[in-house]
DNA sequence: ATGCCTTATTTCATAAGA
């Protein structure tokens, strides 16, 4: 099984990128985050015609997460028992989960809340989130069947997942508390799939669109796959696509390709 | 070369991203 997790910040506006990737690459299974795609305007149609069932959950302009899959996609569950709404808000929790079985790999895709700024009442809110999603996936994280939790996780879990240190004093996305809620997702038996660079030593997943900033490698790696033990054993390869960030148009998140032992021919012939 | 930000929407301006 090859399975990708990528932001691809509006999937309707990177249909066609995605579609021309998805072709050369030929993943099974696709973790999408930042869909920004109502459920009823996903593009099923485009990507059944490459052999992908979607499964979407959408907000409209801002969020969503969707799983492709064309190894079958069953028990799809949409966000996660106890998650939370925004600050101060009544209306229903953001569309920043999904979860979906996929030839007898537990999926789940996740669009971790930026945070904006550690004075932020979202900052509060993203740590909120990240120990609810802990507690969810307590379960399938220690369970014999093989579980991954990828997605952007708007956290980069060390220094080294940074261009530079100095340059993220007071931001988000390098705090204590943030990296502290990653660190308890693998305390509950999750291993952080190390993923190639195909160029430099590090393999960032995002770089700004401002100032030239992937040209100059000023990268962050805060999109992770997440595998519990039996996925973990299974892996044999781990890459970031940055090639994908090249181009006109690109989104500013590259995909990370993962690929499990498991042969599809042999899971679909089941 | 990979090239100086992009997206959808309450659209000719704004909020959000990280």
């Amino acid at each position: 099984m090859r399975l990708v997790t990528w932001n691809v910040n509006s999937v309707s506006a990177r249909l066609p990128r995605l579609l021309a990737w998805l072709r050369v690459t030929g993943p099974d299974v696709v973790c999408l985050q930042e869909t920004k795609c109502p459920d009823a305007a996903f593009l099923r149609a485009e990507v059944a015609e490459l052999g992908y069932a979607a499964a979407v959950h959408g907000d409209g302009r801002w969020n969503g997460v969707a799983v492709l899959s064309r190894m079958g996609s069953s028990d799809i569950a949409v966000g996660f028992p106890g998650i939370p709404s925004i600050p101060d808000a009544e209306q229903p929790p953001e569309a920043r989960a999904i979860a979906a079985t996929c030839s007898g790999v537990r999926v789940m895709s996740v669009y971790v809340p930026n945070g904006r700024s550690p004075e932020d009442p979202h900052f509060a809110y993203k740590l909120r989130w990240l120990t609810a999603l802990r507690s969810a996936i307590e379960p399938e994280a220690a369970a014999e069947r093989p579980f991954v939790l990828a997605g952007d996780f708007n956290v980069a879990p060390t220094d080294a997942d940074v261009w530079d240190p100095a340059a993220f004093v007071g931001s988000t996305h390098v705090t204590p508390a943030e990296r502290g809620a990653v660190r308890a997702l693998l305390d509950a038996g999750l291993h952080d799939v190390p993923a190639r660079a195909l160029k430099y030593d590090t393999p960032f997943t995002y770089w700004d669109y401002r100032a030239g900033a992937f040209h100059q490698n000023l990268g962050m790696r805060i999109d992770l796959v997440l595998a519990n033990a039996a996925a973990y054993a299974d892996i044999t390869d781990a890459y970031v696509d940055r090639e994908a960030r090249k181009g006109r148009s690109p989104s500013d998140h590259a995909p990370v390709v993962v690929d499990l032992g498991r042969s599809s021919t042999v899971e679909l012939s089941r």
